[in-house]
DNA sequence: GAATCACCCCAAAGCGCTTTGGATGGCGCA
DNA sequence: TGCGCCATCCAAAGCGCTTTGGGGTGATTC
């Protein structure tokens, strides 16, 4: 069923059924109405392409995921992201692309993004402290928001994040104020800008206090189960072991706990940890009583509020680029208590 | 930059210049070499939408993924399908577009994406024992592959799942053959169709050794963190405690592990589990010995060949539906040794 | 009774591509 | 010389929609 054919059972001009659809005023309620339940009823739906091509509009947002030949990527916390935009698209008649690119090709793809008409703008992940994607999409001219942010970046740029160094400054003063002194972080890829914040929080709040950034307590590297454990046995395996961990995120916890049950020490007694939680669908942190003590920010809502971001930037093209950080929280569970008394 | 500018630039025709970069015999070499660096000088591509108006074909294909407003979906396994299917896609030069939709508008959503033509054909994730979207994919039209299969269903359609009865009951006579009797089950949502089977596969292990199925071992339930460790805690209460577990995912094997280690217990020696393990990328079960004896089976690699089904049946529409079963590795790992002498 | 005005509606152009159905010219061959 | 035949290229139609630039009609105003 197209518009021709459904404007001839009509008996109405094409003209007519496309105003009386897209809600233009030159129609009547009566005629409009008429068109409606005709529509429904043989299930007319405009074809996209066609749409986009008379309107110039591809009603599309594009999501570019790097794929390094590693198979770091896709991790963990995109599901939920996307579930978040996809929701935000869906209210608003947008449908979503994904696009797997790898790394380096970002701008090539760019490009062909814009000029295929694929779709209206982009969002960028996984940020990196110093990220060339953000020149290239102002020089190809494609509408995008960050998720995240690019620290070396000067010119200004859409973004949201979470406020990841303040997070890990509080979780660090919490550790700091349960008498911890010997406290270690387990981090993400530290060229990511989440993760050197994160670090920047830490280093901070550990000299806010006088006490040293010791280099053997901070690991970094992609965040997954081993890293967690790899890490934190070895830490405590070291003449002077930690007595706290700052992990990066909940899987990494999850290792970190893992080496403290095999070192035979108990977590939350013995050993205090601290994660980031994204609050990710199925990854929960507990049920009433978190599990894990954690700076907590649903990385599902954030997708929801990158996309509506992005929609309005769209809809407003020439407005400054807005911005958004939002803080965590940190939130009590288990993992937490005073630093064991010296044996 | 478009055709028409570019073939007024190179005095050809729109004709030829179409031709020329599409690889069509009437025009010759030459002609054909300088088309082609003129388009890349001057980084043209086809307008996506122009081009599937004129062919008919959206070069495109969808997943709709079922949300319901519980939480529950996007589920870990999703990021690397995708990121599997997306590889074929990007070679094969189709976009892949995202649909979350509501549970029970899936209908609506099938109905729509074909008559506005946004794509030319799509996968269906996480079909249940009883799934309709089967029929109403057939009904509407639209080319599809299932991940998974959907046992109740008598017409013949395209699918590739894992034998996951054949996974669960190998794991099941594993833990037999190491002496355990009491083995308990943490599954899935029991109306999914892999759960069922999976379900299916532990009975019959037992069955097979005249062994009851009791009842009181197995859970069921969203495959999460939590789910482990409850369901564990709970029947490592019991007065009658198992002494192995089959867990239904990497994550609820987890929460098992917490159980266990709770219970002040050793894993692989007070109590065994096997898990299956969907090679995530981002939770690896281990390095060279995994960490959980496992049923494995790449969910990537899964996402790679269901791509490239869907691409082949798009391309010999009249063909019978293609299906493919993975058998899965059971990989031995330290979860799991022999049944604990009673005490 | 003519002029004016809403109100509804329409024909046709145009979005950027593919593809049909020729045109054109050069070459070999009898 | 004249014919047929490739090889190469082109003009124009068409894909399904939106949107411009008009009408026509009946009611209202003077």
């Amino acid at each position: 069923m197209n518009l021709k054919e459904l404007s001839a059972i009509l008996g109405l001009s094409q003209t007519t059924v496309s105003r009386a659809l897209n809600g233009y005023p030159e129609v009547s309620e009566a005629t409009r109405k008429r068109v409606a339940e005709a529509a429904e009823r043989h299930n007319y739906s405009p074809n996209t392409r066609a749409k986009g091509l008379a309107t110039g509009r591809a009603m599309a947002i594009g999501h570019v995921i790097p794929t390094s030949n590693r198979h770091e990527m896709v991790n963990p916390v995109f599901g939920d992201f996307i579930s978040g935009a996809g929701e935000t698209y869906a209210q608003n008649g947008y449908e979503m692309v994904l696009s797997l690119v790898e790394d380096g090709q970002e701008e090539r793809t760019y490009r062909e993004l814009k000029a295929k008409g694929t779709v209206d703008g982009l969002i960028v992940h996984g940020p990196k402290s110093s990220d060339p994607r953000i020149h290239q999409l102002h020089k190809v001219g494609l509408p995008f928001v960050v998720h995240g942010r690019v620290s070396a970046e000067r010119k200004p740029y859409s973004w949201l994040d979470v406020n990841n160094r303040s997070a890990f400054q509080r979780a660090t003063d919490l550790l700091l104020d349960l008498g911890h002194r010997r406290i270690a972080l387990v981090n993400g890829l530290e060229h990511m800008d989440f993760a050197a914040r994160r670090r920047g929080g830490y280093v901070d709040a550990l000299t806010a206090r006088k006490l040293p950034a010791d280099p053997d307590l901070m690991r970094s590297g992609e965040m997954t189960e081993l890293l967690g454990f790899d890490s934190a046995s070895q830490m405590l395996a070291s003449p002077n072991p930690p007595t706290a961990f700052l992990a990066s995120s909940m899987i990494v916890a999850i290792g970190v706990r893992r080496a403290i049950h095999d070192a035979g020490l108990t977590m939350g007694r013995d050993v205090s940890v601290i994660t980031h939680d994204d609050d990710l669908s199925y990854l929960r942190n507990g049920d009433e009583v978190p599990i894990f003590t954690a700076t907590r920010s649903s990385v599902r809502a954030a997708g929801r509020v990158v996309a509506q971001m992005l929609l309005d930037q769209i809809a407003t093209p020439f407005e400054t680029p807005k911005t958004q950080l939002l803080e965590a929280q940190l939130v009590l569970g288990q993992s937490t208590g005073p630093a064991p008394t010296s044996h």
